[in-house]
DNA sequence: ATTTCGTCATGTAACGTTTCATTCAAGAAG
DNA sequence: CTTCTTGAATGAAACGTTACATGACGAAAT
């Protein structure tokens, strides 16, 4: 702003208090001893200086910046912002300061955003990577050389993790849908390359197996996490042939994509098509009908992905990595009935 | 991570290279002439030994830390998070990192992040206090001692703005319900401390000004911005006497709780009340009916207040601060009809 | 009376950069 | 052949801290 005067050092508040800089900094961390006349002194200069303690220096000094970051790839995303939210609160607590990141699921920008990291030596990392075993992000992640925690990616290295089980959360949600009498269960879900796709799989082969049915790979869908990839096979398989009689979004933003490809296709859920989320959020709730989703925590799981990593650094301990796992609950709401005879083949 | 080798700094990479720390540097600022042969010997021992430069020890002796924080009350409102989103994509490229806390409508922690970021010595500040005219607030502001964009805040001091028509805005869909036949139309909005609420009060009652009507106080609630509160506002007065026919959620956040409160009085959207809220979100895109807003793009406003900020860093300039306003439009949906005879009072 | 501690304050080095004032060498000009 | 001038590399200082080794000064102990 309009003032540039630049701000007090220590060594203007040493000077202020007659003491030496040694002293001053001394009363600053109050842990040493102190003459309790020259305490005062120096507390006084401080409080008429307006001084406080420049960071960066600190840093400098003590190698640690108390800074961590998040990489995700979307902020927008109700879930992750929760959980953003909520590690955030843990690290502002901890007195670490929190740096944000969005990879947008493009690897360029996930190493750039790492390198920069790296650079600025924050003291921690918090990220769920687009690629598990991509080379190059592998050995970026290392290079930054601070204690990682992993969002439900499978580790690599030493890294911590927090993994989600979406395989029994979505095996549970295929057989609520067998259960009800769907037979052509559509899952549409992200890239393989990372946990939660191959998970959300799994899952659904699981319920198929376990029903001693035969899975229609042609009904399961996995590119991308985002809404848009969502609209356009749920578009595609509502109005191809043998359209399926459920959906499942298995992404946490890929609701919206599938409401949209309902609602252009002119169905009504559920009547004409069942739906089940992934995660609870406004939408899900507050739909008409209010959408059955596979939910999942991310306000405890931010908490609780901070921790770990908070715990990791206080003990900077060469403890082996350590997986925290979130289970799932099935939140049952009107979106799911049985299937329409006429819709089936 | 395992790996507690400290990494390389330039004078490590001088010496394998075999010269002296300021021909280091100045290759790797790569601005003033250098000897080509030596050049090519800093840069190998630069990816030999993987050197990348201290950010901390930069920031120290450039006194910039290319870091720029947001602080908003709260991350998960859908369009603040399209908001950080923007900004920090736009800060992103230009170099910046980009700090984000949660103040949570809470001065004192506003007040401790305001310090904490004044010691770190951030370059640039994007936020929105939770009141304007708070002196300490102010202060504290004043003391961070960097350019700040204040958003849709009537801005103090030296500080640009980004500022929101909500006032028109308002009056805009107070009229649009006026003309609909509706006479007790209901605004939930937040602090009249900070200027969103003040110029939602005024924009409803400009409407009835220009309609040549009396404004029934009762309807008017100004608390905060949340949806609980929304929720609970919109809940007394639906169950008490004279209930409103039309309800204007008069925040970002607070269209769920009016939902959930008219949902647990039974009514229907649009044929008992009449429901408007504040910007476009898959919520109200997607609820059946859809949701009649006053939008403000937030992603827009993410991206302008970036440059807005960055320009006046680059030109640190001591320009008068500037204030941009960005409109409002009516996004007109399917949940507001004429009110029902039964309930007209 | 001299030595030995113990208590506190001081001065200084170090963290990893950048930059500025020097120095040095070599080529151009007298 | 000497003197200037230019170009390029060097060395050192500085940024604001913290921490460590030193020093000063009394008091207690021999």
């Amino acid at each position: 702003m309009g003032d540039r005067v630049p701000k007090p050092t220590i060594k203007d508040v040493a000077r202020a208090a007659g003491v030496s800089l040694g002293t001053a900094s001394r009363v600053i961390n109050s842990n040493a001893t102190v003459n309790p006349k020259l305490r005062v002194k120096v507390l006084e200069a401080i409080s008429i200086l307006g001084y406080s303690p420049n960071a960066v220096a600190q840093s400098m000094r003590l190698k640690t910046t108390q800074a961590i970051a998040i990489i995700i790839r979307d902020i927008t995303v109700p879930g992750f912002s929760h959980f953003i939210k909520s590690a955030q609160e843990i690290l502002y607590d901890a007195g670490y300061v929190l740096m944000l990141a969005a990879s947008e699921d493009s690897k360029d920008r996930e190493l750039g955003i790492l390198n920069s990291l790296a650079r600025r030596r924050i003291d921690g990392l918090i990220m769920s990577t687009m690629s598990e075993n991509d080379e190059d992000l592998v050995a970026a992640r290392e290079e930054v050389g601070v204690p990682i925690v992993l969002l439900d990616r499978e580790p690599t290295g030493t890294a911590d993790a927090i993994i989600l089980g979406y395989r029994e959360g979505t095996q549970q949600a295929v057989e609520y849908l067998l259960n009800l009498g769907h037979a052509r269960i559509a899952l549409i879900t992200g890239s393989l390359e990372t946990r939660p796709g191959r998970e959300r799989f799994l899952g659904y082969e699981d319920a198929f197996a376990a029903a001693g049915l035969a899975v229609d790979r042609r009904l399961m869908r996995a590119r991308n996490f985002t809404p848009e990839y969502a609209f356009v096979e749920s578009t595609a398989m509502l109005n191809g042939r043998d359209p399926p009689t459920a959906i499942i979004a298995g992404g946490v933003a890929m609701l919206p994509g599938v409401m949209r490809a309902i609602a252009a296709s002119n169905l009504r859920i559920p009547a004409d098509i069942s739906v089940i989320g992934s995660i609870n959020s406004e939408l899900s709730e507050l739909a008409t009908p209010p959408i059955t989703v596979v939910n999942v925590d991310y306000r405890a799981i931010g908490i609780e992905a901070a921790r770990l990593l908070l715990d990791r650094l206080d003990n900077a301990l060469e403890d082996p990595p350590r997986r925290l796992k979130f289970g799932t609950s099935l939140i049952i709401r009107q979106s799911c009935a049985p299937p329409t005879a006429s819709r089936l083949r």
